[in-house]
DNA sequence: ATCCATATTTTGTTCGAACATCCTTGCGAT
DNA sequence: ATCGCAAGGATGTTCGAACAAAATATGGAT
């Protein structure tokens, strides 16, 4: 087996478009970009330092994506965040991935087994992060964590079916950022968090489906109640009409 | 209160970009743009009329849509049918639309059900087309088609997932017409598939959540396996290797 | 002071041209 | 004859400017 061919500095075929699109949705994800806020082409160009044809494709795709809205002739603004979305992100994002941990389970191999141990054990080495300014070890361990979650139903078999799971993890991945300050809110909460990724990644590996999938739903069901909990607190504080929840 | 100014003869605040949008995806979904085929800018520039600018637009969103493809520097392509995201994509769509179908029931009102009726009604009233030339039979018979289908599940409560179901549908859709050249190939299958609808829209009002979804999984994967069948003999007719079912 | 109409500015939209990359063609060497 | 390389053409990418619509500011009348 060969190595990397020595570096893959700047990825080849990429397009300012691809860039952009890339970061754009990393600053959405992460929250970066603010609920509701205009995305003017002028403003986004400069501060990401390129053209407005680019930006407008990467816009484009991201509309198509639901991290935008757009409006004809009045601009592109950060998608809302809004409770209802929230329930139902969240009551689908437990049904598909249960069904995909499920089919993982049933069809998952000796590689799948593995890289499940690898992935909880890169996300139970990574720090917590103590507030949200600590931006890179937010992002670190959101990026294990969602690989965490992404190998357990890696195997299922059905591109869609991760695809979708995919796009509910991201958008919930927004609520969770926008709306926890601090992650050591309570010690017991974590070391409870931190048991079920260890129990679910033990009984998908068993092939318990039973255990792993309600595991699973139980874990996703506190984080929500978590979200829920400080989105109200939050919504509450800046109780400054920013258009949320509409119809 | 003033009433409405008259007429919304054509639709305030659309951009080109946005009505390309919708051309190409009908086009897409209708497979007047074959799988596979290149979509070069100056073609479509020339066929649809419009500059370069609103078409690198509306193709960023039908790459997050699944419907092209886009390779850098390597431009867009139409997004190749294969036999294995057939199945995946019917598997899934069963299970997304049945889901959508029991929520529906336990939560649709009166006009949900009239909805339905409503839909079904024009749905019969459709004649079928003889065969694919007939563009606008096809086009009006699989517009009222989708609309029953998306009436029996429009009362799910969840966004997510009728979006969901709408893009599975979608691309179900550009398996179907890809494949289907006449649709009287039986004059007993299409008996049936009637037979199906008047059942599943009957279940549904009757709050029967088993019998619905029973008849609505058993309607769908007749379709699925006429699809399957005819596809099997097209993609044998043209073996010309298109790129199809690759990795 | 408020309201409405108009002027101005800001912002989004579209086009055409310049630039970079990829693909094909044609030539020459092995 | 085949392979590799170079030149040319085709195609995708990006930018800047012209255009159009919307939002904002201005000024006058009630």
């Amino acid at each position: 087996m060969s190595l990397q061919p020595v570096a893959p500095p700047d990825d080849e075929s990429t397009t300012l478009g691809i860039e952009i699109y890339a970061r754009l949705r990393r600053d959405l994800i992460a929250g970066h970009l603010k609920p509701g806020e205009r995305l003017r082409f002028r403003q986004l160009s400069a501060a990401y330092g390129v053209g407005i044809a680019p930006l407008r494709e990467a816009l484009s795709r991201l509309v198509s994506d639901q991290l935008v809205r757009f409006e004809g002739h009045r601009g592109y603004t950060v998608a809302p965040l809004s409770l209802s979305d929230l329930h139902d992100l969240c009551a689908l994002r437990t049904e598909l991935s249960c069904n995909a941990l499920r089919r993982s389970i049933a069809r998952g191999d000796e590689d799948w087994e593995a890289e499940i141990l690898a992935a909880l054990h890169r996300l139970e080495r990574t720090p917590l992060p103590h507030s949200v300014e600590d931006r890179k070890t937010v992002d670190e361990w959101e990026q294990r964590h969602d690989r965490f979650h992404y190998s357990l139903i890696a195997a299922c078999d059905s591109p869609w079916l991760l695809h979708f799971c995919g796009a509910l993890s991201d958008h919930f991945q927004r609520y969770r950022r926008a709306v926890i300050v601090v992650t050591s809110s309570s010690e017991a909460l974590l070391k409870r968090v931190r048991e079920q990724h260890r129990t679910v990644a033990e009984a998908a590996i068993a092939r318990d489906a039973e255990r792993a999938t309600a595991i699973l739903a139980e874990h996703f069901q506190g984080s929500v109640e978590v979200v829920i909990r400080n989105y109200e607190e939050v919504s509450r504080s800046l109780s400054a009409g920013n258009g949320d929840d509409a119809p």
